[in-house]
DNA sequence: GTCTATAAAGAGATAGAC
DNA sequence: GTCTATCTCTTTATAGAC
């Protein structure tokens, strides 16, 4: 298993971040050791601990890095879109392809959550919190202003679209026959319009 | 923590895969413990041998069991069905009505099958594949016969339904305001019809 | 900032009596 | 079928030198 791939320029600390998010996304939190991420950024395990206070510190940081870059990055996009449906549409595509672009640490922040404990839980709670607030808000608007459906609450809109969006993580294979952000078109598609065709008599 | 509530006229060997179940579910299995099993069911450690090989059978027989109760109820279940649309929202409803049903034994299958090794994990991929076979034939009727869209692929149908029914296991409380069959019955519309309104000119 | 060495605890699993 | 007792290995984490 070769991980350490073009993280050369980094600090140790960011490196042990990469190493730590592709070992626990594979393995798991608890099934992944100090020792092996030690082995992996080619330095002894007790010199981890001189940039980590413990184990739990690498899930929380690289939780917290990923739920923070999805903030940004998703109210940034829907900033300069001004059309509800426009808006959701971009809230999509960005978070399918964000994640992706970093499955990683965004699959160790999804899996291992239940890991964290005390503060450091409550920290990445609030983090996760926070995110999904902004994607309800989009829904809301697409409700009010835009052509989303109101006979279902937004609580279970956004419930059925993160469901879709992030148990992609999963399945999604690098070399498979689709890119991320067509993956995304794909998956936008589908939660906007359906699975029934349109404009026909059948409908309902 | 209660666990052994309602486990009494079963064999040691049913109640320890439930016992199991709700541990692996709760803190994943790499950090439940085969003391912490036998510590709930009342009996000691090494009594847990007896019954199983090691701790790693506890969650093959507890995954297999979970897909093939799926297996069971969803083919049962869609065999009494002609119209593909009905046979498909059939599906979706025993899928998460199952799934629900056993919380514990299903979301432990999902998110620790990438625990099991050699055999038991082929073993348990086999029965997940012959089930996932299962839901794409649904999908393929209901686009040959009946009103599912075809312009995207029976594979990525297959794919978003998933991601949407079974994440839910994430995120479902027993308390909440939707039983079971009610958040199904809001899934399958969502699956089926789509977040946008229907019967308007702002379609596509 | 990295190392050697080790502590202290917890893990899965087994032997053998009852 | 269940127990007591124990083996053996691995784990996270720390002390202290360089």
């Amino acid at each position: 298993m070769t991980i350490e791939a073009s993280t050369a320029d980094q600090s140790t600390a960011d490196r042990a971040l990469i190493v730590a998010a592709q070992l626990f996304r594979t393995k798991g939190y608890s099934a992944s050791t100090t020792r092996e991420i030690a082995a992996h950024l080619g330095i002894n395990k007790a010199t981890l601990y001189h940039h980590f206070g413990g184990k739990e510190d690498l899930l929380h940081d690289l939780s917290a890095e990923s739920l923070k870059r999805m903030k940004t990055d998703v109210a940034i996009a829907i900033a300069s879109e001004t059309d509800p449906l426009s808006r959701l549409r971009t809230c999509i595509r960005v978070h399918v392809t964000t994640m992706l672009a970093d499955r990683d640490k965004h699959a160790s922040m999804l899996f291992e959550l239940r890991s964290l404990t005390g503060e450091r839980a409550a920290h990445v709670l609030e983090l996760r919190d926070q995110y999904e607030q902004i994607i309800r808000a989009v829904l809301q608007e697409g409700q009010e202003r835009g052509p989303i459906r109101d006979d279902v609450a937004v609580k279970y809109l956004a419930l059925g679209l993160l469901n879709m969006l992030n148990w992609t993580i999963f399945w999604f294979e690098p070399d498979g026959d689709l890119a991320p952000d067509q993956l995304a078109e794909v998956l936008a598609e589908l939660f906007l319009f359906g699975a029934v065709e349109r404009g026909n008599s059948s409908d309902q």
